[in-house]
RNA sequence: CGGAGUGUGGCUCAGUUUGGUAGAGCGCUGCGUUCGGGACGCAGAGGCCGUAGGUUCAAAUCCUAUCACUCCGACCA
């Protein structure tokens, strides 16, 4: 196999796409790793296809050690198994459907928990068959709203999952702890930076979750964490304590209404009356599937949806719109409050119930109402609704918290029994009693992989590949390739490196020295060894890390071993 | 799905306001010079200006529709 450049398909561009917005996207166009085929279904051009084969055979590796066994599962999927879990509807317009030419409906599967269980549930009967656990890495399609990010939110991806089946829940806490403990063992060998959090299930179900954060700037999920203890979390689902600031206990005062012309936003209705934004009660108007319902929250925060939808279940929750709020209060938001509201549910924030003489729309445009009390209106209870901030103590031992942004590369659940149920997977247990059979799903986005680690590990000048998952380890650089001997010289240590098992590859393109040094940085091979005049004249090459500066001269011998060192630590 | 924007050669973009022979840089092909951080000269190839209608003597440019893509938001195992 010729590993050089001139053979190999690595359409590098010296300008950026301007399709892309974010590193990791611009510098795998750039470095001739991928081409958008439409909005969120790229190409993996052959570079991209080496570093992905990398990853899922450190996953398969991984998935393995874990007991795990390697399957292929249908992408085409009937609807039938669709609506046996209620999730045909559930999943709504992310996912693909298509009709065969008899009518019949289908999806491109966006995850696989349908299909594995149907095929554990027709083939597993026994506790003696249990625990099971089986993998795929394949293709997912999700309809995304939004693709964005290249390969970071596309809409057709490669995934691996892994379903466990046990006989109960102690079992699949074993399966579980298995699976986190591999996923730790990937990343980091995989050469990342990234954090276990503790994360919402989502539409998925289940109730233990984690999720693996890839920690970068770019990344769409916010997380906390702390330092003082081990507690790490998702800020969606991050509970948060009522902040009751030691005020002066004020005298409860009678509700007093008051002309607000053109006040509309919090921080104008705070700065009108002379108030804190923190005396302010936010009142948001939500529909909850078919129903609305309204949220009360200090002005000074914002609502967490997720945890509204635990508090009020329900499959879609979105801001009402101005004319349903009007019709609900007679105003439009910005003048609204709790007070006075009939027939429809308030679920106020634990704080509100603190706010003592606070401010809130009176339900009659350019009006409100100051010395607001928890008694002038009605609410269904105090619940945790709001989003985690800075201030906030840590949930588990009271210390300070520190934030992050991070990539979702992975996702761990307990499903318990929820499709075993709704599908019926039962076995027999010792004592000849009929059970569900206790699941576990196990996710990691591959491509998402490769797209978080440019995205942790590049620099103005190109991608910085981790080792294990580089495309190729080394790129052997001569400097002028009308020199035949230093062509010679880089041919040499090409094929030494080559039969020492490393993977090398040689750029003997007809290309200036400039030039090949930009693609070698661009591309982000670990190591660069460059032949030039010295090595000729002196027996002497330059050995350079791509995350290094430095450059070592020394002998060829010498880099060659270097190599295999490096390849080996 | 709401808001904003962009579609002109392989890539980055100008030209559109004010209609009149389709441009530049990079890349590509050939020849020559050059050769340690994206060289230079000369000569070339390559575009029914996203698509479809319309207005006009004349449309990349004006009008209408439509499609695609990007960004912000909402949403998201």
């Amino acid at each position: 196999m010729k590993m050089r450049m001139n053979n190999i398909f690595v359409p590098t561009l010296r300008s950026t796409p301007g399709e892309a917005e974010i590193a990791s996207h611009k510098l795998l166009l750039r470095a001739g790793f991928i081409r958008r085929s439409s909005a969120g279904v790229y190409t993996y051009l052959p570079l991209a296809y080496r570093v992905l084969e990398k990853i899922k055979n450190i996953v398969r590796d991984e998935m393995n050690k874990a007991g795990g066994q390697e399957v292929m599962l249908p992408i085409i999927q009937p609807a039938e198994l669709w609506m046996e879990t209620g999730r045909w509807h559930v999943y709504g317009d992310e996912m693909f459907r298509l009709k065969d030419r008899h009518g019949r409906d289908f999806c491109l599967g966006p995850t696989h928990e349908e299909i594995i269980t149907d095929l554990v549930r027709g083939e597993v009967n026994s506790y003696r068959q249990l625990p099971i656990l089986l993998y795929q890495i394949q293709n997912k399609y999700r309809d995304e709203r939004r693709p964005r990010f290249g390969l970071m939110r596309g809409r057709e991806f490669i995934m691996k999952d892994l379903y466990s089946f046990d006989v109960n829940e102690e079992a699949l806490d074993v399966s579980y702890q298995k699976m986190y403990q591999a996923y730790t063992n990937i990343f980091t060998r995989c050469g990342l930076n990234f954090r276990p959090v503790e994360a919402d299930s989502g539409a998925i179900g289940g109730n233990v979750t984690h999720e693996f954060m890839v920690l970068a700037e770019s990344g769409e999920a916010t997380i906390v964490y702390c330092d003082e203890c081990n507690y790490a979390a998702n800020v969606e689902i991050a509970p948060c304590k009522p902040s009751i600031k030691a005020e002066i206990k004020e005298d409860l005062r009678e509700k007093v209404k008051v002309h607000t012309p053109d006040v509309k936003t919090i921080n104008e209705v705070a700065e009108f009356l002379e108030v804190k934004p923190e005396k302010c009660i936010k009142t948001l108007f939500y529909k909850a599937d078919e129903e609305l319902i309204v949220v009360l929250i200090r002005g000074d925060r914002t609502i967490n949806e997720i945890k509204v939808q635990k508090v009020h279940p329900c499959y879609n929750l979105e801001l009402a719109s101005e004319e349903e709020i009007k019709n609900i209060t007679g105003a439009l938001p910005g003048s609204v409050g709790p007070i006075g509201l009939k027939n429809i549910k308030i679920y106020a924030d634990l704080e509100i119930e603190h706010i003592i003489n606070g401010v809130c729309g009176a339900n009659e445009d350019d009006y409100h109402y100051i010395n607001v009390n928890a008694t002038d209106y009605q609410v269904e209870g105090y619940y945790d609704l709001r989003l985690i901030e800075m201030d906030d103590k840590c949930p588990k031992c009271n210390g300070q918290l520190q934030s992050a942004r991070g990539i979702e590369v992975g996702q761990v659940f307990k499903l318990g029994t929820k499709y075993s149920e709704s599908l019926k997977a039962k076995f027999l247990d010792v004592n000849g009693k009929e059970k569900p059979i206790h699941m576990g799903c196990y996710g990691i986005g591959v491509s998402r992989t490769l797209a978080a680690a440019v995205e942790q590990h590049n620099d103005e000048n190109g991608i910085i590949w981790p080792k294990a998952i580089a495309p190729y380890l080394v790129t052997v650089i001569p400097v002028n390739n009308k020199d035949s001997q230093q062509m010679e010289y880089a041919e040499k240590i090409y094929t030494e490196l080559q039969a020492k098992g490393i993977e090398v590859i040689l750029d003997d393109r007809n290309e200036r020295a400039g030039v090949k040094f930009k693609d070698a940085d661009l591309i982000g091979f670990p190591i660069r060894i460059t032949v030039g005049k010295k090595a000729i004249e002196e027996g002497i090459v330059e050995y350079k890390l791509r995350k290094e500066s430095t450059v070592e001269e020394i002998s060829m011998a010498e880099a060659i071993k270097k190599v295999v060192e490096f390849s080996q630590s």
